[in-house]
DNA sequence: TATTTGATTCTT
DNA sequence: AGAATCAAATAT
């Protein structure tokens, strides 16, 4: 069964919502081609107190979309190169959103939100579009369960200057992703750690 | 108007 | 460990 994940489905609490994300899909038309990504890795950024949440600075013209209804894409410029997509989540004047930050396409890994938004064409024209209504980009339930104890807890990536907020365990990722593509290949990496 | 910084990624 | 590269936010 295919279902389009309803706005009902987002306007709950952000954590609730990013950890049931993952393994949820994404699905993109691009020309009448579908492109379909299992969703393996999810940030959720939660409210005005989340110093690590852009919403933390206030309603501006940037972040006025997450004190939006639930639902609705949030897609914003990083480091003038790359684009991240969000999805708002809570009710409306609760600032807060899930950031997509890793899919699998045709058992391809697609790591990082730069990437993943390359790979799926988003850009800022989606900003503010309409997840929830099945047209050019949603959320679909497939009806495959993932366990509680398949979706680790991890810190957030990139949050440093939250403070005490940086700490919180609020990246879900599949476990049985984490095993199958670690840091083995140590082709490009050189091992920087 | 000028400066700083950042939900990143790729290269050295 | 650093470059690429720009929009939003802050300081002036």
């Amino acid at each position: 069964m295919r279902r389009v994940l309803p706005r009902i489905y987002f306007n709950r609490p952000t954590l609730t919502v990013a950890r049931s994300l993952v393994g949820k899909y994404l699905v993109r038309v691009i020309d009448g081609r579908t492109l379909v990504g299992k969703i393996v890795e999810v940030e959720a950024y939660v409210g005005s107190e989340d110093k690590a949440c852009h919403a933390s600075k206030g309603r501006t013209q940037r972040t006025d979309v997450m004190f939006g209804p639930a639902g609705i894409a949030y897609v914003y410029l990083i480091y003038g190169m790359y684009h991240c997509l969000n999805v708002v989540t809570e009710r409306e004047e609760f600032p807060s959103a899930v950031l997509i930050r890793a899919i699998e396409i045709d058992g391809k890994l697609i790591d990082g939100p730069g990437r993943l938004c390359r790979a799926m064409q988003i850009d800022r024209s989606f900003n503010r579009a309409d997840l929830t209504i099945g047209e050019s980009l949603w959320f679909e339930d497939r009806g495959v369960s993932v366990k509680k104890e398949e979706v680790g807890t991890h810190p957030r990536i990139g949050v440093d200057y939250a403070g005490e907020w940086a700490a919180k365990l609020w990246r879900f990722r599949l476990r049985t992703v984490t095993a199958s593509t670690g840091t083995c290949h140590t082709k490009k990496q050189g091992g920087a750690g």
